[in-house]
DNA sequence: AATGAATGAGTGTTCATTCAT
DNA sequence: GATGAATGAACACTCATTCAT
């Protein structure tokens, strides 16, 4: 009916991340969604073919916004230190810039519906790394960065930052996770770079 | 039916731990957990009250298994650095053992039944939490250890280990926790003993 | 709620019968059926699974009740016309005491939710038909009656009554079909004795 | 788009005959009968209305085909038997020709949006009919054909082979309808010659 | 304490139809 | 005449919950 300008299917997939970041999947019904987005049952089927279909669709849809944004953040990074503390800062900057996005994200990982995009998922997110570790490799080769296996840089570089995520984000003092970046920078860094990693003894 | 045996409650309580973790609270219909606990809808209601109050009480129940045999653990160590290992490795241990419970709490934290008992959740989280602030705190003021928000102390801990968690426990692939243990040991342990956390070398 | 005498699953059976011939399958809605037989959805659902199940469940019963009756009314008969006019007659007579039943069976025959239970319909038929021949065989044998391949004797006997049944059913003037019994039990006979086959002049 | 050689109009009638013989009016959505004539909702809409029209278009359209081909058949021929005989045979002929078209007239006589043509189908058939009783009339006057109800003509003409067909077009054998031509035109000619039709005794 | 037949509100989804271009 | 994006009323079905036994 109205002028179809901010484009139907966007003006969909924009009131479906609000309701689901605020209700969850289940708890959103599709009418909810359609009075939210002022669109008919029709259209959503139309351009999604249902409600799971739709959740992963919001899901991939926040996941590539995120490994975008991050991606143009690094682009004009060139120490390791800078790369390191970069990624840690802009997730939790990220999270509290997009909010409901970041909700989403982080509270329906591993609901069904997002679950039938896993494939689209792990692409996304293993294209990013990919290319995170690219930008690192040179420096781990110069030994200025500790080589661990794939899996342990995700967990060392954003991990306290996740784990921070979800405890703070249900409670919505989300401004306390910018104030923690300098700290959680800080000990990424310090568990990447390389000259201390023996940890303990003398 | 038959002899009570086994406990009627706790093999409600099993079954759905069960059906929950595999296919999520809401992708279980009370159905199924009768037909897995051979009991009958009357039961449940009687001891249980309802589907979210059951969910609830897997959580509770599971968590105050891993709080328990986390204090265990942790009784017999003295030293700073032995308690901040044990926190990370038993917490990867713990995943392996009991991996229905692990998927149950990690992957459902956020969801409404279980938000139901928040209260609990919270409270016996913070009790394990300021137990174990209090075996730390004589180190902090000794210098040993960092002084940092409550708040970054499980993030630091605990935070790369969920990581890895959350990556590998619907893979399956749980031996592999296990292994990354001494290096997110290492990792802890760095990022909270005093006496380098300036960073970098001169 | 109220008295489960005339059984619950039954009543569901004859309000379906009562719905069903009047405005078809898809003509009807679950809830019509609902009303018709005060029962709920979920009673319904508990019994027969659905919509579909429920009309084919109707389908065979009605059959059930038609084959029955006539192998009661064939039993003490001995010759092979009285054999030959009884199905003929009981046909026709069967359908005017049981319109709804008829209407039902006869016009939905190749309704999808029919074609679901196909082979129990084939399985029913095939037994009747078996049975019948059975009876007629030591006629056939002495040549009394024709021989002929099985499917003509169906097509000889009933094909006349069935395409009357089919012009005058939904018209309601059904006992225009009884009036009718004594030509077609005639021609079918003539159709099927032994002795002027050939059918050509003298 | 491009030319409308075909004609869209036929096109549209085409594809929904094949839609309607293979999944029945219900069955077969707008969308299907659009794929298959490769036109869009508005064609189908200008030309017929709408769905159930549409249905009862595509019935009316096979009413004529067959009833034009039978009258061409029957033009040519003199004697009673001849007439008797051509009408079962061009019946079991027509509909091993026209498989599609014979599957929807015999299967959907019953469907709703049939019903709603039901006047032009009557008024198509008694047409046929009276044609046909206008041919064999001079015959029952002489007495060389029996006299009857009229409503029985048809019944004993053309029974056994709609039964016939009614049992093998769903199987796809339809070369055996063929072959059941003669018996049961032997058989029709039996039941409405003069001369025997006493039927029972020496 | 235990049972399980019955309930019925709630919701995802379909699909014939319209109408601006 | 032709298009096809958009509509929205209609409906089958699910499943947590109750309660008489």
């Amino acid at each position: 009916m109205s002028s179809s300008r901010p484009d139907r299917r966007q003006r969909i997939l924009d009131a479906a991340l609000r309701c689901f970041s605020k209700n969850g999947v289940a708890g959103t019904r599709i009418e909810d969604v359609l009075a939210a987005s002022h669109s008919s049952a029709g259209s959503l089927y139309h351009f999604f073919g249902g409600k799971e279909a739709l959740a992963g669709a919001v899901y991939v849809e926040g996941l590539r916004a995120y490994h975008t944004s991050l991606a143009e953040r690094l682009a004009r990074l060139r120490s390791p230190e800078a790369l390191v503390r970069a990624v840690v800062t802009h997730y939790l900057e990220w999270l509290t810039d997009h909010p409901e996005q970041a909700r989403y994200l982080l509270e329906h990982r591993r609901s069904s519906p997002v679950r039938a995009v896993e494939k689209e998922i792990r692409a996304a997110t293993r294209a990013a790394f990919e290319a995170y570790e690219a930008r690192l490799a040179p420096f781990v080769i110069e030994g200025r960065v500790v080589k661990l296996p794939a899996e342990l840089y995700a967990a060392l570089l954003l991990g306290p930052a996740q784990t921070l995520a979800a405890h703070w984000l249900p409670r919505g003092r989300s401004d306390e996770l910018r104030a923690a970046a300098p700290a959680l920078a800080d000990a990424a860094w310090r568990a990447l770079r390389r000259g201390d990693e023996t940890g303990g003894s003398p």
